[in-house]
DNA sequence: AATCGCGCCTGACGGC
DNA sequence: TGCCGTCAGGCGCGAT
């Protein structure tokens, strides 16, 4: 499931190989994923060249001069850097072949995941316009997070994983960020007090920056590579650890669906 | 306006 | 062995 660090390692992985380059054709095997890939996305892409590759929360978008494409993976989408002629997976549902010999090829088992095209201004898009900051800005900080959840009664960690508050929270790294930050995952957002919220916005970039760190050092996969980058190379305080201890105070982990979402706490750690 | 819950989809896993 | 039921999960969207 890529989370935000994902996705940035993704980007940074297939920056070198797309930026700059001219697309030569696109393949498409498989039109349904979350939205049918449209057609015409063939013709109009042609002869493009990708002279940016972005990263808006957990969408990635490809820049030309005639539009931009839309990319989410999903649960379980990826993107990889493949040979031209390398034989296409199962689940290898678009390649996006460029002018050096390689492709841009994106694999979704679940298609969960969407692959658009629009040839608007892309931030005007409807699945971006109403997005919240990105937590890795200065616009994203304690008083702007803090005065938007005044009067909110929704579960903390709902309000966090709202794209419309802020982008690339996922459900790991809310459970995560949150135990950093010592408040209980159910707390209603407008309980929490302004100086709760310096920590939380804290522990909240600290998290997805550790983890974009920890992305980076499998960048090298991107290329003629299967393996995935991701959080299993960093230890998870309290995701995936229902009735294990606490690593702070020995408590056992507990494990609640919030939002139809299993979340991961501390009862003791967490207020 | 805020919030809740659905459903898209497949692989992994457990039970028999 | 192999089949089947269950579950996970991001996120937009419609319902409340």
């Amino acid at each position: 499931m890529p989370e935000l660090p994902e996705v940035e390692t993704t980007r940074r992985g297939i920056m070198p190989h797309v930026k700059g380059r001219r697309i030569m054709a696109v393949v498409v095997r498989q039109r349904q994923l979350r939205y049918p890939v449209p057609l015409r996305l063939k013709h109009e892409l042609k002869n493009q060249i990708v002279y940016d590759v972005v990263r808006r929360g957990k969408y990635l978008l490809l820049c030309c001069d005639a539009g931009s494409v839309i990319i989410h993976l999903g649960m379980s989408g990826s993107l990889r850097i493949v040979a031209r002629d390398t034989v296409a997976g199962k689940h290898d549902h678009i390649d996006i072949c460029l002018d050096n010999d390689l492709c841009l090829r994106l694999r979704d088992p679940r298609r969960f995941g969407l692959l658009l095209w629009t040839r608007r201004n892309v931030m005007q898009h409807r699945l971006l316009r109403d997005l919240g900051p990105e937590p890795l800005t200065l616009d994203f900080d304690s008083e702007y997070l803090y005065q938007r959840s005044r009067g909110r009664r929704q579960a903390i960690k709902q309000f966090i994983m709202d794209s419309h508050n802020v982008v690339g929270v996922g459900n790991i790294y809310a459970s995560e960020s949150l135990f950093m930050a010592g408040i209980h995952p159910l707390r209603a957002a407008g309980r929490v007090a302004l100086p709760r919220y310096v920590v939380l916005v804290d522990a909240i970039k600290r998290v997805l920056q550790q983890a974009i760190a920890q992305g980076g050092t499998t960048l090298r996969d991107f290329y003629y590579g299967d393996e995935q980058p991701g959080y299993f190379g960093q230890s998870l305080q309290v995701y995936g650890r229902e009735a294990q201890d606490c690593r702070v105070c020995g408590s056992g982990i507990r494990q609640r669906r919030i939002g139809q979402r299993a979340s991961y706490y501390c009862p003791v750690c967490q207020r």
